[in-house]
DNA sequence: ACTTCGATGTCGTTT
DNA sequence: AAACGACGTCGAAGT
């Protein structure tokens, strides 16, 4: 990885055309040939960047880069205060716990945390809009279908109307009802789903990891 | 701007948890707080990061990141092989052009580009959610709504639902049709915008701004 | 302060 | 490779 903090103007032409003008920043250059240029604050999306794979041509104080799609990044440096050059070798890698992925796991191998007498028919049952997280039959054997967010808000209870739309259009399940699962149900997702017609849950991520005892529940 | 190469572990707890295992790697501390984790590869994003506002305390060979949410990354320091500090000043910013709103500018100034005999009644007709990007009238005098995207995807043609639902209530308008205008139109968005009685269209910005001549079209 | 929506989104997964 | 949805999305604009 280099690090070069230098004065320098910045032109990007790509999905958009877009200018910095001159100014101190950092220029950093990823061993993977990426290029970003970061100010000195807001968060930790750069100015301007160009992501591998590309080339970076260095000639005098221009540098340029270029992908394979005719995007290009041009750099003009007027004064280098700093230039720093270091091997990190390759990242072990993020491991991540508590994502929606898993929260789905939980749920498809304990659909009755969910309400009780839920049997799961399959998850990521497919239609032509995507798939439905879970789709079940609750204890009178009708079909219900189940979205699960980590946090419920608007575009969840949308996502789940669409399905429901498709599976009653596409399918021969007849009616279908619908279940949204998070855990936390924002204020304005309760309102929504609750004018379909959903019932909404909230489940509790420790609880189904069984880091509780079961126990806890009978109360 | 802090720079520091680093064999370092960190933690980070707050909207999920993560763990990154020790090995060499960036960390950038800009100078509003913001601390970021960048590994020698993949992009802009950074491995872990904590955005301002934010407090880093620096207890010899750990330092802790708490925001007042309560989250809170922690780097554990193994050996420090380089460590570069500079001042950058304010950044001037970015100046960008081919926005979706450049996109919305060019279609209401050819709304025949849409559609044949389309005419433009306004721009940003507000309804109670929000404005429509275009309203128009057709080649038959009817009410047509136009939700432009620079990618069309399923949420642009929700939003189209919401406002043509909208006008259809708050207004004297009658029957309003739905058009959905994006640069590409992606499959799941033509399915659910064709289900809802939508027609899509797929413009060129290029095309738009004037850059090829007019005539090609007549072909 | 909070919500909504665009983005050079980025990233992973599946087709 | 393309499409699709999630994201600790980020960030700006409007309320």
């Amino acid at each position: 990885m280099r690090l070069v903090i230098a004065r320098c103007s910045v032109d990007y032409s790509g999905r958009l055309d877009a200018h910095l003008p001159e100014a101190t920043r950092l220029i950093m250059v990823k061993a993977d040939g990426c290029v970003a240029i970061h100010a000195d604050g807001g968060a930790y999306k750069p100015l301007n960047w160009m992501n591998a794979p590309n080339t970076l041509n260095i000639d005098d104080s221009t540098w340029t880069v270029a992908n394979p799609k005719g995007e290009t990044l041009t750099i003009t440096l007027f004064e280098v205060l700093s230039d720093v050059d270091a091997e990190l070798g390759e990242d072990p890698g993020l491991q991540k716990d508590g994502v929606e992925a898993h929260l789905q796991e939980l749920l498809a191998a304990r659909p009755e945390s969910i309400e009780d007498g839920l049997r799961l028919v399959r998850r990521e049952y497919p239609t032509a809009i995507g798939p439905v997280d879970l789709l079940c039959r609750d204890a009178d054997d009708g079909v219900v279908a189940v979205e699960v967010k980590r946090r419920g808000e608007i575009d969840g209870v949308e996502q789940l109307s669409r399905y429901i739309e498709r599976l009653e259009l596409d399918s021969t399940l007849g009616d279908v009802r619908g279940v949204f699962v998070a855990q936390v149900v924002k204020p304005q997702a309760r309102v929504l789903a609750e004018s379909r017609g959903f019932r909404w849950v909230e489940v509790d991520y420790d609880d189904l990891r069984g880091l509780r005892p079961d126990e806890l529940r009978l109360f």
